[in-house]
DNA sequence: CGTAGACTTGAGAGTCATCAACGTAAGTGG
DNA sequence: CCACTTACGTTGATGACTCTCAAGTCTACG
């Protein structure tokens, strides 16, 4: 695991012009002459193996990173030593936002499975944001979003509620990437979505239980497949941030 | 209070090269001839007296608003039809962030006590900021700032800890604009103060008097003083964003 | 085949919400 | 000036939800 570190400086040059996450990871209506401007200072990441890192928290803050393929999780640790997951990253999200402040990356950020990832160093893109109005103001909507969505996570709800609501937000970020919304493949432990949902395991696992008793869901260990959508998505009972992507 | 309404749209210029509040809502090292610019597009809203309205949830987004005296709450009303507080705003601090991506306004802002705030519109601050590089990364980092607050506040605290974190985070807040770190005056009820945690007010009421019988606080009303600021945080247990402002 | 980690299931305990009663302060109108 | 109202705040009793601890099952992998 450890020789992983030679991983991380590897860096190929890859076209945002070719990438079908294009549509994903960038604001809309870029002409191409932009998305060129773009190829000429993004490099590829990876491809990472599950445990692999691609950021450790303190790194200082060079650039955010797109997810090509893959998953990741970002998480810190606590003071008791525990880790405290703070996202799941699906192709054609951005990571590390929260790091543009501080200057240095607040989160550690592991592969799930086997993934890669675009480094888009902030300085460059920044530049060039300026210079187009329409990825300037993507930018801003990416990191609004992100703050909107943070915000609607720390809302007070049960166990339940908030693990459905988690459900149906991945069945729905999976559709947008044309995968299945109905099969569920869980890159992760009970114990990372208990983190994310702060919650236990095994309260995850009595959760699902209940719902797979109730005819909402189906459970093979990490496969789940979402058998009454409308009706787990009323169990979510969270206003989830209907709308368009960045 | 309804005929407040007519003060929502007298604007009144104002100038950011004169304003006392510049080294907190705008990021450092602008030259003077960089804050003229901004002179030129900035305007003012208010005053407000308690219970008036600045935005209403839904509201389109063409602004984002700077605390200019007093103190604002943002909240929606979730379906029971309760107010979910989702924060409250001092002099110098940016409101309306979340608005950017989804081009309207989530968040009720409602004067807290008399209050002012800077209208700063938002195409024209962009369009500024992108000949000043400066602004530009200063924009980014106050959303990047604010995400990685939110990602905080979500943590998994007891009623307690969380308590003894907002009361640290007021007073270094605070005391960044000069007043005082020890005498806290809350301008909100406790109810509020709740729904902000994710508590109730009759929790909020009983770690308060336990905060007191401990000697880490003394309440009368809504005048706190904090005896035991090391202790208090401690209690806190929170990492909390150490360091520069935007 | 054996071990380690993930997952499930059960029992008990603790924290905080809920419900309720009461005290207090501020504002209103007689 | 004083009853009255209303909102806020405090305190107590009860109960629910979820955590913790514990035991046991299953799977993957060497």
């Amino acid at each position: 695991m450890f020789h992983a570190g030679t991983d991380f400086h590897r860096e190929i040059r890859q076209k945002c012009s070719q990438c079908s996450l294009q549509e994903l990871c960038l604001p809309r209506g870029l002409h191409a002459s932009d998305l060129e401007q773009l190829d000429t200072v993004v490099s590829c990441e990876g491809p990472h193996h599950e445990g692999d890192f691609l950021l450790r928290a303190g790194d200082p803050f060079r650039s955010l990173y797109a997810v090509r393929s893959g998953s990741y999780k970002s998480y810190t640790i606590d003071q008791d030593g525990r880790e405290q997951i703070w996202g799941f990253h699906l192709p054609g999200e951005i990571m590390g936002l929260d790091a543009i402040h501080p200057e240095r990356h607040i989160c550690n950020v592991v592969a799930l499975d086997t993934a890669t990832a675009c480094n888009l160093p902030f300085d460059q893109l920044s530049a060039i944001a300026s210079r187009l109005p329409g990825l300037r103001s993507g930018l801003f909507k990416i990191l609004s979003k992100n703050l909107a969505q943070q915000t609607l996570r720390s809302r007070d709800e049960t166990a339940e509620e908030r693990l459905a609501a988690f459900l149906v937000d991945l069945s729905s970020r999976l559709r947008e990437r044309g995968f299945s919304e109905r099969d569920l493949h869980l890159s992760m432990p009970r114990r990372d979505i208990a983190s994310y949902l702060h919650l236990t395991a095994e309260t995850i696992s009595r959760s699902l239980a209940r719902f797979q008793s109730e005819g909402l869901i189906s459970v093979d260990h990490r496969e789940i497949r979402l058998l009454d959508l409308a009706r787990l998505t009323k169990r979510a009972r969270s206003e989830t941030l209907a709308g368009a992507t960045p």
